[in-house]
DNA sequence: CGATAATTGTTGAAGCCTAAAGTATTTTCA
DNA sequence: TGAAAATACTTTAGGCTTCAACAATTATCG
């Protein structure tokens, strides 16, 4: 994705309170920041995500969805359900179960019954995938690390701030939408 | 990869590459606050990402890499190559093909023999194309505008001067990497 | 010039991802 | 209790994406 948003005039009809003229008096911007805003934090994650997914291929034969299944449930050694794996990765109920499916071939997961109710399924990590996890685990870290290690600890602390505002604020706006269109 | 670095002794008048890695090396950190950084700044791009993906589904009937490549095009009337499409949108060349291939379809695009290369293939817009889009970007600013709205203009300026820090970081990082694997 | 290398785009295999429809089970509540 | 709604997962169709191998063309340089 390029740093460069679709940089066309394009005329303020946001919100219907107040009227162009006024808005644009207070506001001299139209949309254009936070398009640049949305596009190069877009361009941050791409290079990240890419970079991350080529060394895991490269390292240890991985893909990036299935190293972060594994990190998951090494967070729950006890295991978890799938509905809770799709919620967390914020990925859909059927990817899961592909997912879930090719890393039980491989012999790093087990699906376990679920103790009370019978349409959940429940999976864990074996003990050959905690072991090739926490093995991909350390390289990752350092990994990560390096590709921030341009930036001190101060910046890293502010970009978590403004990133927490971020998520609340993109919640609070999806939100509005659902109740909006019912539910 | 010692405590004490012995190339340690200028401080930071070198390039960035050796800068970060002696930051790297330097501080015996746990890595936990990067390892943090990035699954938030993951989780925002995927929020956002999958809000847009599925605005853009039901209001337009279109997936977000076409909408993605026909907002390049907008920005080049003349025209581009797909190499130049690839780069720009940091996707791999048969990713283009495919997309290309699918917006000519529809009428949105038209390929146009390249003036002095026969290898390359250039394509630009139709006018069905142009208005399509013409659309389309209007409401789409407005999503992110109101994804965003939840922020400050000090906020918004703060991150893209933070994420542009990122952007260095990353590059620095894996242009490093590429030298030392031999281009 | 001409061989070698680099670049441009295409293809095919493998895998990721979603949305929508379907099945089985559990929960709700009249 | 028992019908209706909600939940958990699977399946399928369509689309995106990469990588690697390939063909065609252009660039490099002895």
């Amino acid at each position: 994705m390029g740093e460069n948003a679709p940089d066309r005039e394009i005329p303020g009809r946001e919100t219907m309170v107040l009227d162009a003229e006024t808005r644009a008096q207070e506001r001299p911007h139209d949309h254009q920041d936070e398009l640049r805003l949305w596009l190069r934090l877009l361009t941050c994650t791409t290079l990240i995500e890419g970079e991350i997914r080529t060394r895991l291929r490269a390292c240890f034969d991985v893909t990036l969805p299935r190293f972060d299944l594994m990190a998951q449930l090494e967070k729950m050694p006890e295991g978890m359900t799938l509905g809770e794996l799709s919620r967390r990765m914020m990925v859909s109920n059927g990817n899961i179960t592909g997912l879930v499916e090719k890393l039980a071939e491989l012999g790093l997961l087990q699906r376990i019954p679920h103790p009370t109710d019978r349409r959940a399924a429940m999976v864990r990590l074996t003990e050959a995938g905690h072991r090739s996890f926490a093995d991909m685990a350390v390289e990752h870290a350092e990994w990560i690390s390096n590709l921030f290690a341009g930036l001190g600890e101060a910046e890293v602390a502010q970009l978590m701030r403004l990133l927490g505002r971020v998520k609340q604020s993109v919640h609070a706006a999806t939100e509005e939408r659902k109740v909006r269109a019912g539910e």
